[in-house]
DNA sequence: ATCGATCATGCACCTACTGTGCACGGTTCT
DNA sequence: AGAACCGTGCACAGTAGGTGCATGATCGAT
C-alpha cells in the first residue's frame, strides 16, 4: 500500500548503490535509477546526490527513509489487524532463512501452509540473515529465521524489525563411530579439549559461535581443519579427521558412522534462533499461525535423542 | 506515497456510492469499480458487499478506513517534516474554499503564490465546506478556507483534518441609502429590531448564522424576504425591501445605494473562518506561508472601514 | 404492476506508465 | 594509461489502468 518506489528508496538507503539495489529487488538497475528519479519529481524533494562513481542520499533523503520505518510499521500494523478482525488472508506470503533452517524449519512450515491454505502462494528462499533484513525490507519475503548473533547490526529495537525467539538451538558433539567416547551419551567440552577439531573459516558466524562456546568453558581448542557446510564437517568427521560441534537442528544420516553426543558440564553451548518480521506485521493472523507451526517443528526435532541421529 | 486505490476506498467511505466517488476523485464509475476489486484483491480482504443496487463496506473496510487515517496522517506529517528539513518546495498545490473566502483570500493567495513560487502549479477550487472536505480526503485539494459551523460532523478532533482559525468575519448591517441611519456609522441589532430583514431560506448555513446572532441579543427579526446569493440580498436592501446582514469579507461595490454599518452593543455576530488541512500536513511550509498571507489578506480587508464599501 | 431512474459492473479499446537491454560517460584503483 | 565499476539515457515492449458504452439488478413512483 506504499508506494513502491519508497520501498526501492530504503533498500537503497541500506546498501548505497542502485546495482545492489535493483539485485535486491528484482528490478533492473534502469528501473531503479528511474524509480528514484521519479520519487524526487513526485516529491519535489532532492533525495540523492552524485559521489564519485555512485550516489548518495542527502540529508533529505536521510530524513525521509528514517522517517518512513514508523509509517511502514503502522501500515503492517494495520494491515495485520484488519486481517485479523476480518478473519482473512493474504493471497502470497515470502518466507526466507539460513541453510538449516531452511531446511529443517521452513521446509515443513510452507508444506504444512500449503496444505492448510491451498490458495495461499508460498514461496522460500534460502538466505543468510544479513541478506534476509535486506529481503524483509524489500518486501519480497514477509517472515525470516535466522540465527541471532551479538554481532548483528539489528537490535531488538530497530524500527524496522519485530523479532521473536523461536528456540535455543543446542549444540552438539560429533565424534567418529571409532572413537573411545562413541557409546556414551553425554560428554563435556573438558573431555574433548584435546581433540582435533573442525570448523568453519574465521570470520563466519559458526566460526564465533565456536569460539564462543570454549571460551565460555575457559578451554583453547585446537582447531585442525575447516569445513563451510555442515556435511561436509560431518564428512570430515566420519572419516576421523578429527570431532565438531553440530547444531542439534543440522541432520545426521545414519550412514555416515558419525555418534552425536549432548553436551552436559558448565558450558551448554547453543545458538539462538529468532523469527524476525517487518516491524507491526507480527500481529498477522499468517505470521501467528506461522510462528505456532514452527515452534511445533522446533520442539519436535529438539525433543529427538541425540542417538536417533546415528 | 499512499496508494491512490487506498485514499479511492477512503472517499467511498465518506460518500458511498461509486458514482459520487468518481465524481469527487476525478475518476470514471468503471475506474473506481476496478481500483476496489484490485484493492481488495492485493489485500486478500473481502472489503465491500453488495446492498441493493449499491455496496457497502464491509466491516473490514471500515476498520481499515478508520485506521487509515492516522497512516495518512504519518505521511503527510513525515512529508511536511522532510520539506521543512531540505527546505524543498512541492509541485502542484491545491485550495479550496467557498464563495467568499475564494473570491476574497484564495484569488489573492494564488496570486501572490504564482508570483513568488512562479513553477508551484496553483489550482483553486470553490466548493462549500463539506464539499472542501471531500476534496481533501480524495486529495484534490490541500488546504481549505471554510467557515466554523457548529452544525459540522467534523470536529475539531476527527482524526483526518487539522483546523486553524484564520479569522472571525465580522457581520455588518446594510441599509438602503434613504434609511434614517444611512449617515451613522455603527447600529445596534435591538435598534433594527422592527426593521424588515432580508436572509437565506431556513436550513442554509447563512440562515443559522443570522437567528444566532439575533437569538444572542433576544431579538426575534421579521423575515421579509429570501435571498440566496450575496448580490441578490444586496440588491434587493438597495431597492428599498428591507435591510440584512452582511460578512465583513463580503465586498460592497459604491454603485449600489447602499450603506453598510458596523454593529455594537452585546450582540457583535461574527462567523468563524477556519482553514483546515489534512491531518500531519499542516507543518509544511507551503501550508504554513499560505497561512501566513490569508491572514495577511483578512487582516487588510477587515481594516478597512465599512465605509469604504459605498 | 410497470416503467423509469439509479447504481455497479463487465467488456472492448486505447493510452501511457514502467520495466528491460544495451550503450555510453564519468570515476576510482592498479 | 588501462581496466573495472557505477549510474544513466534511450529505444523498445509489455502491461497496468484509464475511458465509454452496454448490461443487469434494484428501488421508487405512477
Amino acid at each position: 500500500m506504499i508506494d513502491p518506489r519508497l520501498v526501492t528508496l530504503r533498500v537503497f538507503a541500506r546498501c548505497g548503490t542502485v546495482g545492489a539495489t535493483a539485485e535486491l529487488t528484482g528490478y533492473s538497475p534502469s528501473a531503479v535509477s528511474a524509480q528514484l528519479r521519479e520519487l524526487q519529481r513526485v516529491l519535489g524533494m532532492q533525495l540523492l546526490v552524485k559521489d564519485g562513481r555512485g550516489v548518495r542520499l542527502t540529508a533529505t533523503g536521510r530524513f525521509l527513509v528514517a522517517g518512513s520505518d514508523t509509517l511502514i510499521a503502522e501500515w503492517e500494523r494495520l494491515r495485520a489487524a484488519a486481517m485479523e478482525a476480518g478473519d482473512q488472508v493474504q493471497s502470497s506470503f515470502g518466507l526466507g532463512g539460513f541453510s538449516t533452517a531452511a531446511a529443517q524449519l521452513l521446509a515443513p512450515l510452507a508444506a504444512t501452509l500449503r496444505s492448510t491454505r491451498p490458495l495461499l502462494k508460498v514461496q522460500v528462499l534460502e538466505a543468510d540473515p544479513a541478506r534476509c533484513f535486506d529481503l524483509l525490507v524489500a518486501e519480497r519475503i514477509d517472515l525470516a529465521v535466522i540465527v541471532a548473533m551479538q554481532s548483528d547490526t539489528f537490535g531488538e529495537d530497530d524500527p524496522r524489525f519485530e523479532q521473536t525467539v523461536l528456540l535455543d538451538d543446542p549444540l552438539d558433539v560429533i565424534i567418529p563411530c571409532e572413537h573411545p567416547f562413541a557409546s556414551r551419551e553425554t560428554v563435556t567440552l573438558e573431555e574433548l579439549a584435546s581433540e582435533p577439531w573442525i570448523t568453519d573459516a574465521a570470520g563466519s558466524t559458526y566460526h564465533s559461535l565456536f569460539t564462543a562456546a570454549f571460551t565460555a568453558v575457559g578451554v583453547t581448542p585446537r582447531i585442525a581443519h575447516e569445513a563451510v557446510e555442515w556435511e561436509t564437517q560431518i564428512a570430515f568427521v566420519g572419516a576421523g579427521l578429527g570431532v565438531g560441534l553440530l547444531p542439534r537442528l543440522a541432520p545426521l544420516r545414519s550412514a555416515e558412522n558419525v555418534v552425536r553426543l549432548r553436551i552436559t558440564g558448565r558450558g551448554k553451548p547453543t545458538r539462538r534462533i529468532v523469527a524476525a518480521a517487518r516491524r507491526g506485521s507480527i500481529g498477522s493472523p499468517l505470521i501467528q499461525e506461522s510462528l505456532e507451526i514452527l515452534q511445533v517443528s522446533a520442539n519436535r526435532i529438539l525433543r529427538a535423542r541425540p542417538e536417533d541421529g546415528l
